[in-house]
Formats: C-alpha cells, sequence, structure tokens
DNA sequence: CCTATTATTCTAAATATGTCGAATACTCGA
DNA sequence: TCGAGTATTCGACATATTTAGAATAATAGG
C-alpha cells in the first residue's frame, strides 16, 4: 500500500478519491458518489494509459474499488482501507493526544 | 514519506524504530532509547552500505532522527511524525471513530 | 600514533518504475 | 451493425531505485 502511494501521481489520485465523497456523505446526488477514470485524470498532466495504469496499481494494492458503470469505471475507496492505515501509524506508541515535543535533533552526518 | 516507506526493508527499519522505545516510554534504561545503525539491520540480510544508504533516506524524508553518539550513530522516530502519518490517514471522512461497516459503497447509500 | 569498531560515501551493476503512443476492448445509442 | 465515447493493454524507452563492495571517515582506547 505504501509503495503504491508513494507516487505523486498516485497519491494525488487516491487524496481525490478519499477525500471526497465518503459512502454516506454523499458529496452530491446518490449516483454521484464516485469519479470516473476520466475525471480523475483531470488535473494531473498524464496520458490516459497512465492513468490507467497507475489506477490498477491502486486497486492492486487494496487502496481503490473500481466498478464498470457503463461507458464508465466509477471508482473509490473504502473507509476501512484509510483505518487501516491511520491505525498503522497510530500505534502503541503513538501520542495521538499528548505531545511531549522533545529535543529537536535534525541530521546526523555533519 | 509515503515513498520512503514504500520500500519493504525501509519499512521495516521504521517499524522497529517506531513501534519500540519511545522517547518517554523508554523500554530500557533513559540511555537505551534508540538503536544504533548496526542493531537495526540485524534482521534484515542487507549489506552495512544499503542498510546507511535506507537510514539516509529515512531521515531526509523526516521519518528518523539520527545522533552520533561515540562510535555509533543512534536513531529514533518522533512522535510527531507518527502523528502526523496518522492524522493524513484520518481525514475528514475517515472513519476513525465508528466504523459502521457500512457494506459497499454502491448504490446502496442514497 | 596505531588499531579496532562503527558507519558512511563512492561507484557500478542489475532491476524496477513511470511514461507515452498505438492498438484493442467495452458500452451505449442510432 | 456501426460509430462515438470511455478505458485498458501492449510495446518500448528513459529514468530511478536497489544493492553490494571497496575505500573512506569518525571515534575510542591503548
Amino acid at each position: 500500500m505504501l509503495k503504491a502511494l508513494g507516487n505523486p501521481h498516485r497519491l494525488a489520485l487516491f487524496e481525490r478519491l478519499s477525500r471526497c465523497c465518503k459512502p454516506g456523505t454523499t458529496c452530491s446526488t446518490k449516483d454521484e458518489i464516485h469519479h470516473c477514470v476520466g475525471e480523475l485524470g483531470e488535473g494531473l498532466d498524464i496520458a490516459p494509459s497512465t492513468l490507467s495504469h497507475h489506477l490498477k496499481e491502486l486497486n492492486r494494492a487494496g487502496l481503490v474499488e473500481m466498478e464498470r458503470r457503463g461507458k464508465e469505471v466509477h471508482c473509490w475507496v473504502e473507509p476501512a482501507t484509510l483505518d487501516e492505515l491511520a491505525g498503522f501509524f497510530s500505534g502503541p506508541f503513538a501520542s495521538t493526544e499528548a505531545r511531549p515535543h522533545r529535543s529537536h535533533t535534525r541530521g546526523a552526518t555533519s
């Protein structure tokens, strides 16, 4: 998953899908809760084939769901996926509440 | 950050550092709250130069702090870093608290 | 100063990744 | 069935990444 999100274009696609139109939230009408592939690539300057490739990678990584709807293919992110990722970093020692803010150490190699 | 964590070896190093010995938690004595570079690579089967390279990448990405301590170089993860990552995925729509388990995102919701 | 220990830099290689264009597939409506 | 619209696969190339070994640096102790 993290490898898939390591690419700037894929991260942008994932953000677009996860930050908008959650199930239950419905940022627009009930049929528009997902994006189609074409919409997703609008901002980014990449060829359709590249877009398709990246979406496929995101899907293979289990980050993005895809479903054909007529001519279009709609994509979305399951909330559980975000939970899983957030949970990974909110491990036993993550200071989610308190933040002692210790000494600030920068790069070691001088 | 995500790109840096996309590599299996780097992710393993990061996990080792973040899952153990948080500042304030002190998994052992107060001077052993960090790992030195050599310890970190023990499990993984990589050359010292490769280990150093990966640690450098993690440091450049702002994921791992490093500090020389005599012959050794100690590494650790700031809790704030974990917070930042967890927060990124606990966005406005992530169902972090309640988990309604909403089945599919398909047209079900209206 | 010399040596052992620890870690980094440098260089070169094998491999993986990102990208696009052309060709192909899928769907809908005439 | 054909054509338009949408998306994917395939082939190829340029670039990036991973990796290890040799050489180098930094440190502590004699």
